[in-house]
DNA sequence: TTGAAAGCGCTAACAC
DNA sequence: GTGTTAGCGCTTTCAA
């Protein structure tokens, strides 16, 4: 195996000198630098990353880790789209992506802790869950690096990158008010999902009607994990008790999928009930091309999270400001509810 | 930073003797196991995975590289179902999983050599793409560890799981014969996807046809890259030459997504054409339960990559024997051509 | 069953 | 601009 010593010697300079040809080019003379190219050029040589790695005292590598099961995070498109975010940041910044799926969700945060104290990782990107809290405060007291989607604790000022889904849920709802409809069903999140947040996709929905006048049932918001499963069995139930109901807001597209599905096994379609998506990823516009959507920045949020993470491993520091960004809504149907 | 000698001192062994406790439990006397296990809780000692991966030159880690570009990779369900086998199985077996798609997927073969010369992983997996055949012979000729998911060229005979399609299409084939149908779309699968492999979806259509002595019409096939896009397209074209077509069979199930946007389009639904699904992906059967689908198994193609490549890296072998994996066909609807 | 010493391949300090 | 020396934290002879 071909090492830095080979090269030196063929080159006829010192392994110092190889090695700042590979990391600092600029401070070696150019006569040298190219006898050092051509050497490593002749050898091919291919530095041995371990050992630059383990002497730095830095792997280049970020981990990513998600509870939930690997059948869960493989097949949820909005979680492919934060790993996707994730990784263009990551790896356009000269960093491994480790992906990691422990087998029980509840391993999932030693997971990131052991992935980070073994010095596999130079940092890690996490789901907030529960026990999360005192997981955080053992990175904090140790030092390790580390970035969260979303908000694990009440005053959390740092290290999170964060959607607020009210923006979107209160236009999706003012939008449908336009259109006529007053029984607006909403199927949301689960309160398990929270965690110490606020109730962001309820506050858009309650205030829009508010404005509007229209009295807020609570028995017409259901919520749901964020599963096909959910979507479907939510509105079976909900279109059960309130039959009247004109429109649906959907906090995901799995779930909107779920409750497209009902809908047909009802016998109804897509302009009977109105139905708002919950990502606007791309297959569901492709799918459903009529359909309206609350906008996710999922993509965004992972490669915010990436950008973080990079920036606190390169820049030593152990806190940045927390990002929130912020959900959107695309109307594309026309349907009001007297044109039925 | 507590290290190897700090639990050493504190357990009043040598550095050795901690590290056989952590590796080789077994050769300890079991009093001594115990004072040092005592002393790494206490010290909350993590060993450094660096430091082993120098000097045992193995990381313990994999990679899964990808051309094609990470808007591809992550949004394509059937290679996210790889990834996931893959991960299972490796994590399983202790190794972590990196994963890397190169900006350009010209790059994608480099990145895989690169990666497995740093000596970043013990082994990588990846999938065929133009200029592989090169690559390979580098790989086998500097003795480094790989599996391809699929066949690289003529005459390989190891390191590759493959799935033959041929059963698949052909009792697909054979279904709609049953019920009736004469006129059969094939969206296949495009020619630079086939590598040295033979056109195996073709093979198994037509061969069911040939039996059934109806006549292979070759403008009733048309070619596609997997996506929701092609399968659109080329079914519209091929509606628009052949409007008494009354069943398609897809190569995927993202083509399968388009075609069915298509015919919904053109003012027709599901009864009209009998469409065959590609993948049997569980999204497509929760979406449309209705469809009859050729099964793909990804997840176990990933999964049997993952298994192929620790055992190369576990038991120093250069070469394993390829797998190929067989599709088979799920009856779900009995539509037939008469009863419409 | 245990330990001492050497060294994996690289880079950071410090010389020159 | 370049080289020498030491050492990152572990495991592997080999000896006791």
């Amino acid at each position: 195996m071909t090492t830095i010593y080979d090269v030196a010697k063929l080159a006829r300079v010192s392994a110092k000198t190889v090695s700042r040809v590979l990391n600092e080019s600029h401070l070696v003379a150019e006569e040298t630098r190219q006898r050092v190219l051509e050497a490593i050029e002749k050898l091919d040589y291919h530095p041995n990353v371990i050992a630059a790695s383990l002497k730095r005292n830095r792997s280049n590598m970020i981990g990513f880790v998600v509870p939930y099961g690997s059948e869960f995070v493989f097949q949820d498109p909005n979680m492919m789209e934060q790993l996707r975010g994730t990784h263009d940041y990551v790896s356009a910044a000269g960093f491994e992506l480790i992906v990691s799926v422990p087998r029980h969700k509840e391993d999932a945060l030693q997971e990131a802790l052991r992935l980070t104290k073994n010095r596999n990782v130079d940092g890690v990107i996490l789901y907030p869950s529960y026990g999360i809290d005192q997981i955080i405060k053992e990175f904090q007291a140790k030092n390790l690096r580390y970035v969260t989607l979303g908000i694990c604790f009440d005053q959390q000022k740092s290290n999170f990158v964060e959607v607020d889904q009210t923006p979107g849920s209160y236009f999706a709802t003012q939008h449908l008010i336009s259109l006529g409809h007053r029984r607006i069903g909403l199927l949301n999140k689960s309160a398990s999902f929270f965690m110490y947040n606020r109730n962001d996709l309820l506050e858009g929905y309650v205030q829009a009607l508010k404005e509007a006048g229209i009295a807020y049932i609570p028995s017409l918001v259901r919520e749901g994990n964020f599963t096909f499963e959910d979507g479907y069995e939510q509105f079976m139930s909900l279109y059960k008790e309130h039959p009247d109901i004109t429109a649906v807001i959907c906090a995901s597209d799995p779930m909107t999928y779920g409750l497209i599905r009902a809908i047909f096994d009802l016998g109804l379609n897509l302009d009977d009930i109105q139905v708002v998506a919950g990502d606007n990823l791309p297959l569901t516009q492709k799918l459903f091309p009529h359909l309206s959507s609350i906008t996710n920045p999922s993509y965004e949020q992972g490669r915010q999270a990436g950008r973080m993470i990079v920036s606190i491993v390169n820049e030593g520091r152990g806190e940045v400001p927390g990002i929130i960004l912020n959900t959107e809504f695309v109307a594309r149907s026309m349907h009001s509810v007297v044109n039925r």
